[in-house]
DNA sequence: GAACACCTAGGACAACTGTCCTACACTTGC
DNA sequence: GCAAGTGTAGGACAGTTGTCCTAGGTGTTC
């Protein structure tokens, strides 16, 4: 299973397609032609289907990490590094106007499905939960720093819903000021 | 297109099936199975799958308009009545456990596979958009009524989806808690 | 240049999809 | 008792799906 060029493209068109058509309405052809190989040659990268996902879900889970500890890195306290969790709503704004959030859309289909890969794809909101919890401790609240990560999560993804059903960008934009404004209380006197 | 009993059936068969499975995976079969028809016999009652579709959206079009109707009569409040709408969530909260929001659901699938009743799925949310907007202009938010509406509305969403997600009811329970709060300063001054 | 692993195209395969047709049962009205 | 209308079962149909096989091309190694 080495990490060939083609196996990259591969993985790397089925995340797209399965973010913006979802994962069971894309099929082998859809992916073949955006790759542009054939469809029976498929079976040398992936036995099933499902292999695909395992790997477009690895992917994700890699990119996310590496988003996260980039973020990490980057913002100097707490207060920014939530800020910069925040500000992707902003940034993917456009695609997540169309599409929904690629996280919350995906568990939710697999759900549906009945997946056993839903688990895998409930570890990307994992990874966000932890992160964040680790943050708001950074901050000092102990005793609530998941919930209050899990809150955030949940006002994101309730954006995300939203602003696709309306197609609406600029209720990302209202929303998010909101999020700004709520987590001023939090971070007043630790840090700008 | 009489309303016969056999109709009916299909169209709550489907509409069911289509929450709990999602549209697409949902097939002729599926239903034919849930109503105890045969599967050729379908094409007397509806010509093709998006026709059931319609029906479907139809229908929960009107059960959601006559629930708002009701909502408006048996609460004496705006407060009461925005508090109805946020009770769903407790009362279906083992259903939203498993398979999240039915408006939100259905939205993000029919977006996805860019399904021309999306427009019309979109007229669910549109119809608790309204409604909530009137009770807080009701309590006298004139200004930002609207963006209160869109505000509850995204917060139930992403409570939904991260309920479902990580099979969390103690979740629901905990967040609704937070939004009887955060509904208590508008609501403050004029009524309990 | 022979042997080998790697990669690919093309197509076979059964199962299922949504759609559609026809033949048959049942009721109702005359 | 016949005709018409209503509802049903069963199966045909072409298209697509995920899966799988085989033959052949390419490049490297000896």
């Amino acid at each position: 299973m080495a990490n060939t060029p083609t196996r990259d493209h591969i993985i790397e068109a089925a995340d797209q397609l399965f973010y913006q058509q979802g994962f069971e309405h894309t099929s082998f052809s859809h992916i073949a032609k955006a790759v542009n190989i054939s469809r029976g040659n498929f079976y040398y990268h992936f036995r099933t289907k499902d292999e695909i996902l395992d790997a477009v879900i690895g992917r994700r889970l890699s990119t996310t990490q590496a988003m996260l500890e980039k973020w990490e890195i980057d913002a100097e306290t707490p207060a920014e590094r939530i800020r910069s969790f925040i500000n992707i709503l902003i940034m993917n704004r456009s695609k997540i106007k169309r599409y929904g959030c690629p996280v919350g859309t995906l568990c939710s289909e697999l759900t549906k499905l009945g997946h056993p890969s839903q688990g895998e794809a409930n570890r990307l909101f994992t990874l966000f939960r932890v992160w964040l919890r680790r943050q708001f401790e950074a901050l000092g609240r102990d005793q609530d720093a998941d919930d209050l990560a899990m809150h955030l999560l949940s006002l994101s993804q309730g954006i995300a819903t939203l602003a696709s059903a309306f197609n609406d960008e600029k209720f990302i934009r209202l929303e998010v000021e909101r999020l700004y404004a709520w987590l001023t209380p939090y971070t007043d006197n630790q840090d700008g």
